[in-house]
RNA sequence: GGGGGUUUGCCCGAGUGGUUAAAGGGGGCGGACUGUAAAUCCGUUGGCUACGCCUACGCAGGUUCGAAUCCUGCAGCCCCCA
C-alpha cells in the first residue's frame, strides 16, 4: 500500500482500476509537481455525466498539487476510437468538431482552475497533429508499433471478432493516441495519463511508445467505469444523456438525476465523482443503510454535483423548481418566476379572451395543453382525481376557468397525475 | 399452379347471427400506499358538452329486422401438395 496521500484517496474511492507500476508512480508524485493528462473526445458540443469521472480525476490531481492537462481529441475525434464501441464510427466533420472542441473546452472551467502554478492546460491534439505528414508519421512512430502487440489489444481483437469488423482507420487510432503522449510529454513533461478502464490499451500503447522514442519511463492510471448494479453506463436515461450544458439538460434535470440515483449505486457515485470526505461519505452510507427513505446521500450528491456543475444560482433554481413541481404550493407567482421553474414543462398559448364570461371549459383547456389526447380522457382524469390546477385537484368537470385561477400575470400551471405538468399562457 | 388455415382494440388473445364498444391478460394512464423507490391494491383505457349519438373486429360489397360472427370478391400472413 502507498503512503502516499494522493494514491491513498483514489484508492478508497475505488478509482483506481489498473495502474501501470503504482509504486513507481507514487514515488514520481512525491518527487515534485507533475503533470498528468487526460483526452476527451469531442463527439457532441458537451460534455456528459460519462466524462466528469475524468475531468474529477484531472481535478484531484490539481488539488495535490500537480498540473492537469485536458487534451481535447480534434485530431483523433476524426477518427474515432474504436475501444468500447461494437460498430465502426462515422466520422465527424472538421467544422462540427472545431464546434465541440470549443464547447466542451468551455465546460472544463467548472471543474479546473485555469490560472497558478498548477494551473491546468488545455490542448487540442489537431494543433500537433494537422500539419505531420503522412510518411513522417508512419517512420517516427509506426515503426515503433509491431502489429502483433497492436493486434493483442482488447479493443481490437473485441472488434475484429465482430461482424462489424474494424478499419484501418480505426485501427490506426491507437497510434494517435499513443504519440499523443508521446508528444506531451516532450512538450510539457507529461509523464502521467489517466483515463477510463476502457482507455487501458490506449495508454498502455503510449507508454511503450514513450519508452521507444523517448526512453522515458511513462505511467498510466485508469478508472472503472461508472455504471448502476446492474451494470448500465450511468448518465443516461430513456430519453438520453445527461448532459453538463444547461440547454441541453437544465440544471433541474440534472439536480433531478442524482437525486434519483438507486440506492445501489449512490454511494459509488459519491465515491467517484465528489469531493465530499471520508468521514462524511460513512455517515452518509450509515444513513442510507438505517433510514433509506430520507436519501441523504442521495440529497447530498444532487447537491454537490449541481453546486459543481451549475454554480449556487443553478443548484437553487433546481431545488426550489424540485419543492414545487413535486406538490408545493404555486400560490401567486410572476410569470418570470414560473418560467424559470418549469422551464422544463411544455407549454402552449392561448388567446385570453377565452377565459372572459363565461370562462374556458376546464376540459377544452386540459386538450390545449397536449396533456390529454381527447374530451373523454380529460373527463376521465378529473373523474379519477389525476387533475391539478396549479398544483389543486380539479374535482368538477363543469369547471369554467376565469382570470381568477391565473397563478401569474398571464400562465396557469396545469398538471395530470403526480408529475406531467404543461402550461398554459394566456395572450 | 392446386388445397387448407388465419387476419379482432396499443400488444397478446376469447368470441361463430341479437343483453358486444367487444371476456381475459399484458402495456399505458390515473388513484391509494410509499422513499420523487420497489412491491401491492383499486379505477380506467374509441370519439362526441354524452343516461344519448357516431365510428369500429384486414379491405370492398352482399344476405338479414339485426353481423366481429353467414355469403362473394380482393389483400396480408401461415401450412400442405406440385
Amino acid at each position: 500500500m502507498s503512503q502516499h496521500k494522493l494514491l491513498d484517496e483514489l484508492t478508497w474511492r475505488g478509482l483506481i482500476h489498473q495502474c501501470t507500476d503504482q509504486a513507481g508512480l507514487a514515488k514520481l508524485l512525491d518527487s515534485g509537481q507533475q503533470t498528468v493528462y487526460i483526452g476527451f473526445d469531442p463527439t457532441a458540443s458537451s460534455l456528459h455525466v460519462g466524462s466528469m469521472m475524468q475531468l474529477m480525476m484531472l481535478r484531484r490531481f490539481q488539488r495535490a498539487g500537480h498540473r492537469p492537462i485536458a487534451l481535447v481529441g480534434g485530431a483523433t475525434g476524426m477518427i474515432g476510437d474504436p475501444s468500447g464501441k461494437s460498430e465502426e464510427r462515422n466520422l465527424l466533420s472538421a467544422e462540427q468538431l472545431q464546434e465541440n472542441v470549443q464547447g466542451v473546452a468551455n465546460q472544463m472551467r467548472c471543474f479546473l482552475e485555469f490560472e497558478g502554478s498548477s494551473g491546468a492546460i488545455l490542448l487540442n491534439n489537431f494543433e500537433w497533429m494537422q500539419h505531420y505528414s503522412y510518411l513522417e508519421f508512419l517512420r517516427d512512430v509506426g515503426k515503433s508499433f509491431p502489429v502483433g502487440v497492436m493486434l493483442g489489444k482488447e479493443s481490437v481483437r473485441a472488434r475484429l471478432e465482430s461482424e462489424a469488423g474494424l478499419s484501418y482507420t480505426e485501427f490506426s487510432y491507437m497510434l494517435l493516441q499513443a504519440y499523443d503522449f508521446v508528444h506531451l510529454c516532450r512538450q510539457h513533461g507529461c509523464r502521467i495519463q489517466a483515463g477510463g478502464s476502457d482507455q487501458w490499451g490506449n495508454i498502455t500503447a503510449g507508454i511503450d511508445l514513450g519508452r521507444r522514442m523517448l526512453g522515458e519511463q511513462l505511467f498510466g492510471i485508469t478508472a472503472p467505469l461508472l455504471t448502476t448494479s446492474d451494470g448500465r453506463k450511468m448518465g443516461k436515461t430513456e430519453s438520453g444523456a445527461i448532459w453538463l450544458d444547461a440547454d441541453r439538460t437544465s440544471p433541474y434535470q440534472f439536480y433531478q438525476y442524482w437525486r434519483n440515483v438507486e440506492d445501489a449505486d449512490v454511494m459509488r457515485c459519491i465515491a467517484y465523482l465528489t469531493e465530499i470526505d471520508r468521514e462524511e461519505y460513512q455517515a452518509l452510507a450509515e444513513a442510507t443503510a438505517n433510514d433509506p427513505g430520507r436519501r441523504a446521500a442521495q440529497n447530498r450528491l444532487a447537491e454537490w454535483m449541481t453546486d459543481l456543475v451549475h454554480g449556487a444560482d443553478g443548484l437553487n433554481a433546481a431545488v426550489r423548481a424540485s419543492k414545487i413541481l413535486f406538490g408545493g404550493e404555486i400560490g401567486t407567482q410572476s410569470d418570470a418566476s414560473l418560467g424559470e421553474i418549469f422551464a422544463d414543462v411544455p407549454s402552449s398559448e392561448v388567446d385570453r379572451k377565452r377565459l372572459a364570461d363565461d370562462g374556458y371549459w376546464i376540459v377544452d383547456a386540459l386538450q390545449a395543453t397536449g396533456l390529454v389526447k381527447s374530451g373523454g380522457e380529460a373527463r376521465r382524469a378529473i373523474k379519477d382525481g389525476g387533475v391539478y390546477l396549479n398544483n389543486v385537484r380539479v374535482t368538477d368537470q363543469q369547471q369554467h376557468l376565469t382570470e381568477s385561477d391565473l397563478a401569474s400575470e398571464t400562465v396557469m400551471v396545469f398538471r395530470k397525475g403526480k408529475r406531467n405538468y404543461a402550461l398554459l399562457r394566456f395572450l
